[in-house]
DNA sequence: GGAGCGCCTTGACCAAGATCAAGGTTTGCC
DNA sequence: GGCAAACCTTGATCTTGGTCAAGGCGCTCC
């Protein structure tokens, strides 16, 4: 997704058009009217990789549309083992309504770019907007659904089944070309091994044995650890145990 | 929780305010009016164990409280390998907006009494009343934390620490007195050795290993391999983890 | 260029939990 | 009560993935 306007300038329905056009963002629930009042308020700011969203007063209290990059949520145990609960893409909204405190941790995978809105200016749309609260529970059932596919994953997959799974998915989130019946992809990962590892409930050592395995197998290429390419994806899919 | 009366009396608020002493159930948002209307449509049932609901008619595009037992939501792979990806627990609702076609299968795991609602009247209602939609998104939060806080379970914790978790979330959920601070607890397990693998990703020996291993290190009791009695819950909560 | 750091890979070994197998207990039904 | 089926426990053994250790690649910063 191109972002082809600053959300200062006025071309906002723009910018909204772009984040609508996959049914996530906030601001194609609005009338025109309640996106100028918004644009006002709203600020895009640009982060780099691995840094901590929450904590950060620019963010907290905000909820944001996440307009490029990874920004991944995560959660930990007291002994410091960690495990990522959820992955937001590009144009998906960022934000927690009705609750300030969370025990989510927030964090960009990559180079983010975000467009912030204050909490309470959203909170008083919601009010305003039923069809505001309307999208946001679409976009909760929705998170939940990703989140009880995932718990399958991590309940019962094998770590090869998890590997192949992963690569699936962010296939289908990141490829601009896969359309998610494509044939074939080709993509940088946007989280390290460390951070797939904590997706799929894996070791590091354990992630980096699978996709040897895999790029043995034929099944991926891999170019500077980073970069997939994906000739079939129908051998891959085959692997997820789906 | 106790239903004072059925559905079907002139008493509906009493049920309903039962559904709303814990904040979860569709009828609280409701107006007098509303809720006549409501009950002249809703029929309550009662259901025994193991009964697989969706694929029944009567309850498929249907939208249900929970007025007693356990329901579980699974999920399969093709292999039959099993993950319980959520447990709806009185007096919980039961549903899903937006979406006929589910790949989750529902099925109580004890004796239930429900109080279900036509799809088509609960939607309409929904787009009547703001309100029903505000309590909806709700619900879908606080489902959406439990599946994260699960799945951090999953994927990070051992055998011994999913298993305490597990029996620490049930006595939360099922002993009347325990208001979650309490010391001691006493309950039945709502759900089979081979369930509670299925919702731990573990195999049914594996849990009943360590369960014996609770039992013989003094952590909990257990009288008919159903019943569990927890002396001090701060010793089981201790070897949760987290 | 090279030192240092973060990230990734690979190998040897280990242990947690799965699998296989047998037998005990509970429940429901006649 | 007696039988069968479902459920649960326990033991022996095996496998998957974790742990520990070493080294490689690709950066950035002097």
């Amino acid at each position: 997704m191109t972002i082809r306007q600053d959300v200062h300038s006025s071309d906002i329905p723009v910018l909204c058009q772009s984040c609508e056009a996959r049914h996530r963002g906030v601001c194609g629930a609005l009338d025109p009217d309640q996106l100028v009042g918004l644009a006002r308020t709203s600020s895009k700011q640009r982060v780099g990789a691995g840094v901590e969203l929450v904590g950060d007063a620019e963010i907290v209290g905000s909820y944001s549309n996440v307009l490029s990059g990874v920004v991944k949520l995560t959660k930990s145990l007291s002994d410091g083992r960690q495990q990522i609960v959820g992955l937001q893409f590009a144009p998906d909204f960022l934000g927690r309504p009705f609750k300030t405190e969370s025990e989510i941790n927030v964090e960009t995978a990559t180079a983010v770019a975000l467009c912030s809105f204050p909490k309470t200016v959203i909170e008083r749309m919601i009010k305003e907007s039923p069809e505001l609260e309307h999208r946001l529970l679409r976009q909760a059932l929705n998170e939940l659904d990703e989140a009880r596919e995932w718990m399958v994953m991590l309940g019962r997959k094998t770590a090869a089944e998890k590997v192949a799974s992963f690569l699936v998915m962010i296939a289908r989130n990141i490829d601009p070309c896969a359309d998610s019946m494509a044939s074939s992809a080709s993509f940088d990962l946007p989280l390290t091994r460390s951070d797939i590892g904590d997706f799929l409930g894996l070791t590091i050592e354990t992630v980096s044995r699978q996709l040897t395995r895999l790029r043995a197998e034929g099944v991926i290429r891999i170019e500077n650890s980073r970069h997939i390419i994906v000739d079939d994806m129908k051998r891959l899919e085959l692997r997820c145990g789906d």
